[in-house]
DNA sequence: AATTAATTTAAACAAACGTTTAATTTAAAC
DNA sequence: GTTTAAATTAAACGTTTGTTTAAATTAATT
């Protein structure tokens, strides 16, 4: 599917206010009048508001396995390559912070009828990745064998998001006064963090 | 605030319907039908769909300290008081998932007049706790020292979070048909992985 | 039993919703 | 320059939204 600039615009302002406002919280009217198009040319271009979302998701979650791929090739040590991975995976999630946030609310119940499947697949691929990188450095004695593969995951997104979702709190707890030193905060002491905690996880023998 | 049956009946009503669809995505209407009561009760008793969710906050976030407090004061190892306030925040958030789910989703933005200081008095509570215990732990050379302990809750939180709004992915993966394995799951392997990636990330010294 | 207060109801309110229409303008092809 | 296709528009479609009203019913008080 090829996107003309205006689809895309239209498609970015839907993805802030989606994030914002929720999916039934952001108007096709307010993502028109932002978007600065006509309200019929959402319909013209998309054909519903579920399908545009659809449309968003296929936007913002292709070409993750490529840079993982890429980022393994490098053949560092398992613990540098395991560093490499989390701030490629927090990098990319912080990047596309207000897909997942659609995702992680609308995916999590919704009788609605929107397709999920390349948010689907980036997840099995993620998972893959991590799983046959893990299972290597437990072979090479690297890594502990007592660990659920499975939690990774959750732990390094979850931690991210919750961070992200209670942004307003930490930004007064940390003294991040603007959206520059949260970014900082996010690529330095998150990432450092989260890193820390995978490290410890497959590496401490309880 | 004092509580009749159908006011109670109301707010769990809407806790389930606000997490599911959101707070946008749940109409007035529809919260009054499936609560099996008139339409105008809703603004009878809270004042307006704003002020039930408040109302809704209030009736969940209350007397958490107190479960707190307990744990601790069990007195025992600091490696098995940690095991029991993990195993308790697991359970508490778990119990409360659905209104969580709703404040993650309003709080992170929200252009609307709510208040969450139900809510973020909980946070701060959850945090000092936290905090107190792990500095008390540092001095006795139970806990490593290069610990970030703000973001502590977000990994505590945050995997279990995650596990939460993709529990449609984790079913298949984990194989949990019905909803009594996935309870299973959370507060077994769940719980222990998260009781494990603390302890690792508070004694692990790379 | 009469009176006051609290609860419950159906109906109505204006405003906003997603989508479609049919007419008009712009661009591309011949 | 004419014709065909694509893009853009304002207006209207029928629903649904949260809230309010004023009347009817039930419960509590005297």
């Amino acid at each position: 599917m090829e996107l003309n600039d205006k689809q895309i615009q239209i498609l970015e302002t839907a993805e802030k206010l989606f994030s914002e406002n929720g999916f039934d919280g952001a108007s096709v009217r307010q993502i028109a009048k932002a978007a600065e198009v006509n309200i019929a040319m959402i319909s013209y271009y998309f054909g519903s508001k579920e399908k545009l979302l659809e449309s968003l998701f296929l936007y913002r979650m292709s070409d993750f396995k490529m840079q993982l791929e890429s980022v393994i090739s490098k053949n560092t040590s398992y613990i540098e390559t395991l560093d490499a991975i989390i701030a490629l995976i927090v990098k990319r999630v912080h990047r596309n912070r207000r897909t997942h946030k659609i995702i992680n609310f609308e995916y999590s119940n919704s009788c609605r009828q929107i397709d999920f499947e390349s948010y689907l697949e980036q997840k099995k691929e993620n998972l893959k990745v991590i799983e046959t990188f893990v299972k290597n450095g437990q072979k090479e004695g690297v890594f502990i064998k007592n660990v659920n593969i499975n939690l990774l995951t959750p732990t390094i997104l979850g931690t991210y998001f919750h961070f992200y979702y209670n942004k307003k709190y930490y930004k007064t707890l940390l003294n991040l006064e603007d959206d520059n030193s949260i970014e900082q905060y996010v690529h330095n002491e998150l990432t450092h963090h989260i890193q820390n905690t995978v490290k410890a996880l497959l590496t401490y023998d309880k």
